[in-house]
DNA sequence: AAAAAAG
């Protein structure tokens, strides 16, 4: 770094103290109607976000310089007149523009949702419906493997965090960290490369969220050089950090998140997305960028187009990165961290999460990282025992009049709203549309998401779904992975997936946050290479297995090719350079354990790390017990033509 | 053989 310390100083103190009178602040919407605008009543935004001061970037080192890169910089073009004109702008703008389709309106709504929650988790209740149980999370059992592994925190307060994201995090009442967060966040702020598996809903977007931003605002030097320049006449966007996620839905998810994070730190946050358009994110990475989170395609059209250069990246994270680096994305990652001058491994900070992740994944994944840290919370691809799964045979024949069956005894148990969402997979776009399409003409309010919906839809889609509008969402794998919808209460795989991976992402729409949730499937002949790994998962999660189910999965040995452990299932508390396969050099890597049962040699035998179950109330009778039955139960069945 | 991600 060429500057001193000394000479930032100043500069901070300048920030914090000195605010010489500015405007009044003009909520987005309502910026170029009157610019006379006063602020609504204090009353009417949460108290814990108080209207947001406009944040001014400390002033230029060297004023004096005039390198176009820093003329360029993007603090500096915020609201003023292009160079060289001094045609009048609309009012003096304050800097902190969030970009138009989230007002801030709707910001507050969320932390004011958010505030609910997090204050039920302050009182420890688990008994309060919106809790945060942590005491669901006491007895997982954690990994950390590689060198030096930077110990574990058991408060935000003893984590080097800037303080204006601890502000923020403590406006957002996160009391205490969740266990990926814990250990997740001491790795990452030591600037280690990640390798982080943990269960679906344990509070991974914060846990490379946080990291990133601080880091940002730690690193106000160095951001100073990116942000936006100008390339052959049109700007570019520099950020210095980047998040990839497989959908659109969930990087919009990831941002609204990191907005609050972010929150009045000056650290710009914008969203890239395919099926929106892209005029408008051109003009939010033109007033400036730190934080960007994306979908591949359309950053890799971007980056083509020159208006985003990966040059200046100092910290990568990747979203459910198992399914990232999988064959149908791996070759726009490849592109995106490898083909277009991204700092490589070593020289930027690279963060992998997923619940799930195989071990050739993890191979494939060992490209991007730099002596990274394997950690894992939970087994890797296990589900949490917070969530209650039954699995019923029923052909496919059946499947739709045992649906309604469900839903009509879940409908005389409890109502449909805002506080029971039922969601269900199943397997085939057309297959979303036309289960959605009968269940509406059968009486169930319904709706169905999946990629061949314009983004629209979707959008809508999904928000009717979460306002508990139409408390039944139909999705394809659009919806598998990541997405946050609380009051998510049952998930019924009305089609079974393929692979087991994606049955522990789907499932895991409910349970979230140490709530409890039930998960229903329906097993079909079709479903017979799935037995196995079923079975294993459940076992694993402390759940019934059918005696069929066990069955079926004991005759199943046509796994071949599979990986070598667990019968041909992918999960395994397991770092796979601890494989002694993989031969020299990779035998040195210590093991860190934390946690009660969780003190086995990982190098000896796959033995299961058994750990105590927290205790949960399951509505077993959800939907009553079998009474509705359709008489498929325990009874062993030998299915045909399969082997 | 399907879904997702660019248009």
């Amino acid at each position: 770094m060429t500057w001193e310390d000394d000479d930032f100083a100043p500069e901070s103190a300048h920030r914090h103290h000195t605010r010489p009178t500015r405007p009044t602040y003009i909520p987005p919407h309502l910026r170029t109607i009157n610019p006379h605008y006063t602020s609504p009543p204090q009353h009417s935004r949460s108290p814990y976000f108080p209207e947001p001061t406009p944040f001014r970037r400390p002033p230029l080192l060297n004023p004096s310089g005039s390198s176009s890169s820093r003329r360029g910089g993007r603090w500096r073009r915020g609201g003023g007149a292009p160079r060289g004109t001094d045609a009048p702008r609309r009012s003096p703008a304050p800097r902190f523009l969030p970009p138009k389709h989230y007002p801030y309106d709707d910001l507050s709504e969320k932390l004011d949702e958010l505030k609910v929650v997090e204050e039920d988790a302050v009182d420890g209740a688990s008994s309060k419906g919106n809790a945060i149980n942590f005491e669901a999370y006491d007895d997982i059992p954690v990994e950390a493997s590689g060198e030096n592994v930077p110990e574990a925190v058991e408060s935000f307060g003893e984590i080097e965090l800037s303080e204006g994201l601890k502000e923020n995090i403590r406006r957002c009442k996160y009391a205490k960290p969740t266990p990926i967060q814990k250990h997740a966040i001491p790795i990452a702020v030591a600037g280690r490369d990640l390798m982080a598996c943990a269960q679906t809903g344990s509070g991974k977007t914060a846990a490379f969220c946080f990291p990133i931003i601080s880091g940002i605002l730690k690193n106000e030097n160095w951001v100073k050089v990116a942000g936006s320049g100008r390339r052959g006449g049109t700007r570019v966007a520099y950020p210095s950090a980047l998040i990839l996620a497989p959908t659109r839905e969930l990087s919009c998810q990831i941002y609204e998140e990191a907005r609050k994070f972010g929150y009045n730190t000056g650290v710009k946050i914008v969203v890239v997305y395919g099926g929106a358009p892209i005029v408008q994110q051109f003009r939010n990475l033109e007033k400036g960028v730190d934080l960007l989170v994306a979908t591949p395609g359309r950053l890799v059209d971007m980056i083509e187009r020159a208006k985003v250069s990966l040059s200046m990246i100092r910290y990568l994270a990747i979203d459910e990165a198992d399914q990232m680096l999988d064959m149908g994305f791996e070759p726009q990652i490849r592109k995106i961290v490898q083909q277009n001058g991204m700092p490589p491994a070593g020289k930027r900070q690279t963060m992998l999460f997923s619940a799930t992740f195989p071990d050739e994944i993890q191979r494939l994944a060992s490209d991007f990282l730099s002596d990274y840290i394997f950690l894992t919370v939970g087994r890797v691809g296990s589900s949490t025992d917070l969530i209650a799964q039954r699995i019923e045979l029923v052909q496919d024949i059946d499947k739709r009049n045992h649906l309604k069956n469900i839903l009509r005894a879940q409908r005389d148990n409890e109502p449909f709203g805002k506080s029971s969402l039922t969601l269900i997979f199943v397997e085939t776009k057309r297959g979303a549309d036309s289960l959605k399409h009968w269940l509406s003409t059968s009486g169930f309010a319904a709706v169905a998401i999946h990629g061949d919906k314009v983004q629209m839809e979707r959008e809508q889609a999904l928000k009717a779904f979460k306002r508990g509008a139409t408390p039944i969402l139909v999705a394809t794998d659009v919806a598998s992975r990541g997405l946050d919808i609380p009051h998510v209460s049952h998930v019924i795989n009305f089609d079974l997936p393929k692979d087991i991976d994606s049955y522990v992402h789907r499932i895991g729409r409910t349970g979230r946050a140490g709530r409890s949730g039930l998960a229903t499937a329906f097993f079909s002949d079709k479903n017979m290479p799935l037995a196995k790994a079923l079975a294993e998962l459940m076992k694993e999660s402390n759940q019934d297995v059918p005696s069929w189910l066990s069955q079926y999965a004991e005759r199943s040995f046509n796994d071949v090719g599979q990986g070598r452990r667990y019968g041909g299932s992918k999960f395994g508390a397991h770092d796979f350079r601890n494989d002694s396969y993989i031969g020299n050099g990779n035998s040195d890597y210590s093991s860190a354990y934390y946690g009660g049962d969780s003190m086995v040699d990982s190098h000896s035998s796959p033995t299961r790390v058994g750990y105590v179950s927290p205790t949960f109330g399951v509505r077993a009778d959800f939907y009553g017990p079998a009474s509705h039955g359709t008489g498929f139960g325990q009874e062993p069945v030998v299915a045909g033509g399969w082997e």
